[in-house]
DNA sequence: TTGTAGGCGTTATCAG
DNA sequence: CTGATAACGCCTACAA
C-alpha cells in the first residue's frame, strides 16, 4: 500500500500488463479477459492506487465539474438540495461548483454565462424566475438541466415536482380529516400557467373529485410574497368569518406565516383549523406545531438532476427529457 | 473571437512569442519585456484565451479543488459562511466541495479522511465538536484549517470568533440600554475552556469592568442543547423573581428560544427585557423581534480561512497561524 | 529576456 | 484481447 502518487503505470507493472489494460478494467470498456482483469483488481488494491483526475479531464477536455445554480444556499431548501445534489454528483466523479442567483432572473442568466466562463461541464439550474425559454435559447449547446417550477414548454431537460397531483393529495387528506370549507392559499396571478396556478387546479380538482363546490370566496390571495404577507393573509382567513376548518398553502413557508396570523386572532392549528403545506422543508419538522405537507421526493430529485446532466454531457445531441418527482403526504401535528 | 478551446500556443502564435512567454505573463513568473506583455494581453483579450485548469492541475500535481466541511449546509448559517468560502475560494481559482459532518465527531474525523481520498488540496474544517488535537494530529503534512470554535491549543491554522470580547460588547451594551439585571444563559460546563465559557466570561468582565457586582443566580443554565431547551430557560428567566432586565443568550439560536419561552409567560422583548444573541445568523434579522446580536465578520472569516488554506498548500511548513475575526454589535428591535 | 525540450497521468487509435 | 504510440495543455528546467 503505497502513499500518494500511484500510478496507472505503477499498477500496470505491478500487474504484468500494459496501462492500458489498466485503463481498460478501471471504465469496463472493451473487453479484458477474466484473468488480466483479476490481476489488474488485485493490484489496484494492493498499491491503493487512485485515478487522477486532472489527467483523465485534460484527456477528455472536460472540467469535471458540474454547476448548481440556486437561489440562496443560506435557505434551508436549498442548503439541503444542495446536499444531495453535491452526494449525487459524487456517485458520477464529478464535483459541484455552487452559485447564487438571488432568485433573480438576471441572477438565473448571469449563472449560465459564469458556467460557462468557468468552464464547467454543465449545469443544473433551481429556476425560480425565468418563466419563458428566450433567455435560455441562446445556451443551445450546453448542458444545462432545469430544476424547479417553471415549465419552459418542453424545450430543456427538465425535474419538476407533482404540483397538481401533490396539491389534490393534500386537499383529500383535508377532507379526510373531516374538514368541509377548505380554502386556499394562491398567489396573486393565476393566468400564466405557474407552479401557483398548477398547485391551485390541483385544489380544484380534489374538491370537484369529491363532490364538493368550490367556493370562489375561499381562495385566499397572498397579501404579499413574503412571511409578513402570510401572516396577514392568515389574519384574513381568520376575519372572513366563512367558517374556515381546512387550509391549503402553496409553500411550507406560506403555511408558517398563516399559522402565525391564525394564531394572531386566537384561532389554533390544528384545533380550530387543519392546514397543510407544500415542500416539506426542513423546518417544517420542528415548527409549531409541526407542518403536515406535501413532500416531493427530494433526493429522487437531486439524483434525476444529476443523472440527465451527466447524459446530456455524454450526448448533447438528447432530446429533451421531463421527469416530475414521486411525493409523499407528510402528516403531522397541523393536520392532527 | 474564437470559440471554445484557445490553447497557449494559439494566443503565443498571435502574439508572435512562445507558449513560455504567453504562460510568464500569465502568472507573472520570471521578467517579461512590456512590449512581449502587451502583445500577449492582446493576444489573450482578441482571442478569448481561457487558461485550462485540468492542464495546469496535472503539471502542479493539485486537484484546484479544496473541501470545506460543516455541520449541516441546510443550516442557514453554514449556509451562508459555504456561500463566501466558495466565493473568496474562486478569486484563487480553486472549486469547493462542502461536505457535511453531522456535527459529529467520527464526522469531522471523515471528512479529513474523505478529504484526501478525494484528493482534495486542501481542508477548512469548521469544528465544533472535535475538542481534542490528537484525531487531528495524524493529518499532520494535509493542510488543514480550522474555522470555529474549539481551539486546539495552536497546533493549527484557526479563524476564531471574538468570543470573550464580543460576549463583554454585548452585555456592555445592555447596561448603555439602561439594564441593571442582566442575566446570561450558557451551557452547563464551563469547567473547559470552551466557546460557551469564553462568551460566559466576556459576559462577567464587562459587568466587573462597569462596577456591577455579578450575582451568581442570573446565570442560567440551559435546559438543553435544543430550541426547547432554550424555551423552557426563557420560562425559567420569567418565573425567577430575580427583575431580570436584560438576558445576554450565547447564540442567536438559544436567543430566539430564549424569547419564546419569555413570550410564553407573557414577558416581552424588549418591553419588559432586553435581550441580545451572538452570531448574526440570517433569521435574526426577521424574527419577530428582530434580534440584536454579536456579529463577527463572516466575510473576513472566510476570506481569512481561503488565505490561510492557500498559503499553507503553497508551504506546507509554515508556523500555525491563528486569527479572530472583527466584530460589531448589530443594535435591532430586541435591545431597543 | 525568450525559447526549446520534455513530461505530468490518462486514454483514443490502431496495429499485433 | 493486448499493447505501443501519441496527444491533451501547461509549466519546470535548461539553453540560447
Amino acid at each position: 500500500m503505497k502513499r500518494g502518487k500511484v500510478t496507472m503505470s505503477d499498477v500496470a507493472q505491478l500487474a504484468g500488463v500494459s496501462p492500458m489494460t489498466v485503463s481498460n478494467v478501471i471504465n469496463n470498456r472493451v473487453k479484458v479477459s477474466d484473468d488480466a482483469r483479476e490481476r489488474v483488481l488485485a493490484a489496484i488494491r494492493e498499491s491503493g492506487y487512485q485515478l487522477n483526475p486532472s489527467a483523465r479531464n485534460l484527456r477528455s477536455g472536460r472540467s469535471g465539474v458540474i454547476g448548481l445554480a440556486v437561489p440562496q444556499i443560506g435557505n434551508a431548501y436549498f442548503g439541503m438540495l444542495a446536499a444531495l445534489v453535491i452526494e449525487e454528483a459524487r456517485r458520477h466523479g464529478y464535483h459541484v461548483a455552487v452559485e447564487q442567483t438571488g432568485a433573480l432572473a438576471k441572477g438565473e442568466a448571469a449563472a449560465i454565462a459564469q458556467s460557462r466562463r468557468l468552464q464547467l461541464d454543465g449545469l443544473i439550474l433551481s429556476v425560480v424566475e425565468i418563466d419563458s425559454p428566450a433567455p435560455l435559447v441562446p445556451t443551445q449547446g450546453y448542458p444545462i438541466v432545469l430544476l424547479g417550477e417553471q415549465d419552459l414548454a418542453g424545450r430543456f431537460d427538465h425535474v419538476t415536482v407533482p404540483n397538481e397531483a401533490g396539491t389534490a393529495a393534500a386537499t383529500e387528506h383535508l377532507i379526510d380529516q373531516g374538514c368541509e370549507r377548505i380554502a386556499v392559499v394562491t398567489g396573486g396571478d393565476l393566468d400564466r400557467l405557474t407552479m401557483i396556478t398548477r398547485r391551485y387546479n390541483g385544489y380544484r380538482a380534489a374538491l370537484e373529485d369529491r363532490g364538493i363546490e368550490p367556493d370562489p370566496r375561499l381562495r385566499f390571495t397572498l397579501d404579499a410574497l413574503s412571511w409578513e404577507g402570510a401572516r396577514s393573509t392568515g389574519r384574513r382567513i381568520a376575519d372572513s368569518g366563512l367558517g374556515v376548518d381546512g387550509v391549503v398553502a402553496f409553500s411550507d413557508t406560506v403555511a408558517m406565516g398563516v399559522v402565525r396570523g391564525l394564531r394572531d386572532r386566537g384561532v389554533s392549528v390544528p384545533d380550530d383549523v387543519r392546514l397543510i403545506g407544500f415542500d416539506n422543508v426542513p423546518e417544517s419538522a420542528v415548527f409549531i406545531p409541526s407542518l403536515s405537507t406535501v413532500s416531493p421526493d427530494h433526493r429522487w430529485k437531486a439524483a434525476k438532476a444529476v443523472d440527465l446532466i451527466v447524459s446530456r454531457i455524454a450526448d448533447p445531441a438528447l432530446p429533451p427529457r421531463q421527469y416530475t418527482a414521486p411525493f409523499a403526504i407528510i402528516r403531522r401535528e397541523s393536520t392532527a
